[in-house]
DNA sequence: AATAATTTTAGAATGAGTCTAAAAACCATT
DNA sequence: AATGGTTTTTAGACTCATTCTAAAATTATT
């Protein structure tokens, strides 16, 4: 644990935002200006590969990263881009069950429009 | 409907795979010689937005397109890459439920070892 | 047939992510 | 605290999927 990730790991993790590679380089720099962007991309995969965080991939052009491992859904606003994430209950059996063996991990992004986003819109009708 | 977009339709629904944007160009190029990498591209788009394809994400370098819309779940060998469709039934009605909303698509992904990969691995043990 | 609108084309541009080789930091052993 | 060996970081070059652009071709409209 260097002190590169450990400042990587404390900005994902000091807040709940799905932050890009780019964010997350750009907030390690201002504690740690001379960080380089391939630190920052070596150390989020080796991040991920101790399950400290997941990578959430295909929302956009950039990756983004969240700071628990565990699998959960994502809903996603087509308006404004907020992610936020949600759990289904039983999930875990359902797809075992569904696919017939074990599994290592799912990724499950639901694409809506979120409240506030709803309330412009009926307001600009 | 042009005639590149009937030759990249109809090369998306030959067969079952999930093709990545270069395949398909290289697919549609033998029926089309002249065809262009950017009209593949802007016709998987358009495709797209008439809801006769479905994009895949995030699953490796490039993009894959699923020759159908209607949103089912992709179980994603780890070992060989292989993709595979699969269906949960009810699952519409519970993700509306958790997310509190309708929605307007979903993404479900899973990884895991499919059935020859897992013999193999058994065989070289 | 003439004009306008859309699509295609080729190639340049973009940008996320990876690779590389050298410098720096770290570690265990004296 | 010096030694040597391993791991990490760094800067910048590189890759490659995708997008953009401007001109040419095609299609639709009058």
């Amino acid at each position: 644990m260097t002190k590169q990730r450990a400042v990587i790991l404390e900005v994902i993790r000091s807040d709940m935002c799905h932050h890009t590679a780019d964010e997350i380089f750009t907030l390690a720099k201002e504690k740690l200006p001379g960080i380089s962007r391939a630190t920052v991309y070596n150390n989020l995969k080796a991040l991920e590969s101790e399950k400290l965080i997941r990578r959430i991939t295909g929302d956009a052009l950039s990756d983004r990263y969240d700071n628990s491992y565990i699998p959960h859904g994502h809903m996603i606003c087509e308006e404004c881009g907020a992610i936020k994430d949600f759990n289904l209950s039983d999930f875990d059996s359902m797809i075992s069950e569904a696919i017939g063996s074990d599994f290592s991990s799912y990724e499950l992004k639901v694409r809506y429009t979120c409240e506030a986003c709803r309330g412009v819109m009926r307001k600009d009708a």
